[in-house]
DNA sequence: TTCATGTGTTAGTTTATCCTAACCATAGTT
DNA sequence: AACTATGGTTAGGATAAACTAACACATGAA
């Protein structure tokens, strides 16, 4: 279940996309992320043997039961740490920027925690 | 002046260190950190050639004024992060470890306006 | 003096991600 | 049918940061 770094961004950006896009492909997340798109076929190469996505002939991507945990924690990390710091004043763009880091760091103890202690707005 | 996450944490040992120990040298870097004397060695010349440490003859590490402006930097956030989930109920270990990362990952304003609006105790 | 220990360096390897460049397949257009 | 654009894959390169292994050097003890 242990993913690194870089495979949860993967998995978060078909979380988005596939909120806005009827389907998504690898060339959809190689734009999104500003990533060549055989950096994005090799990665999801790996999402696929790890099980935490399908790829249809298509090549449709959906995330699988596990890869859809991953990228749902991860968002939601993300989406309390950016509207905390923005409701704090800082920047929107700096905020999405920072928060696309702590997402990745903090374990789920200490999440918890700040989740509970944090006020937004 | 700008430096990568690893440089960060090699520059912060280092203040730890010289804050207990008379004199700081590559090994004892090694095991505070828990890396090979050969990894330090090679990250302790890049910290040269960008004057943030001078050593000495004898091997003996410490900061330049750009070196300890960082460390401290980094420090200073690592304590505040450290100290606040502490004081939210989050295990002293796991504190320790998530401040260690979050410390490197933040920008100033962000950090800036959480040290203003959190509250410790 | 010889030998073990502690410290530092160097060379070369591994792993993780990105990259460029080249290629294949499909589908739509002329 | 031939051309072109789109999307995916593969091979190979670059970089960063750790690693192992081997070696150099100094010092203190047998």
């Amino acid at each position: 279940m242990a993913v690194n770094e870089s495979a949860e961004d993967y998995l978060e950006t078909i979380l988005i996309l596939s909120k806005k896009l009827p389907v998504v492909r690898s060339v959809d997340i190689a734009t999104e992320m500003g990533f060549k798109k055989s950096s994005v076929s090799i990665a999801m190469k790996n999402l696929r043997t790890k099980e935490h996505i399908v790829v249809s002939d298509s090549g449709y991507i959906t995330l699988t039961e596990s890869g859809r945990e991953i990228a749902e924690m991860i968002y939601e990390r993300h989406e309390t740490f950016r509207k905390w710091l923005i409701s704090m004043g800082v920047d929107e763009h700096v905020a999405a920027e920072d928060a696309c880091k702590m997402e990745h760091v903090i374990s789920k103890e200490s999440f918890e925690a700040i989740k509970k202690n944090i006020t937004i707005e």
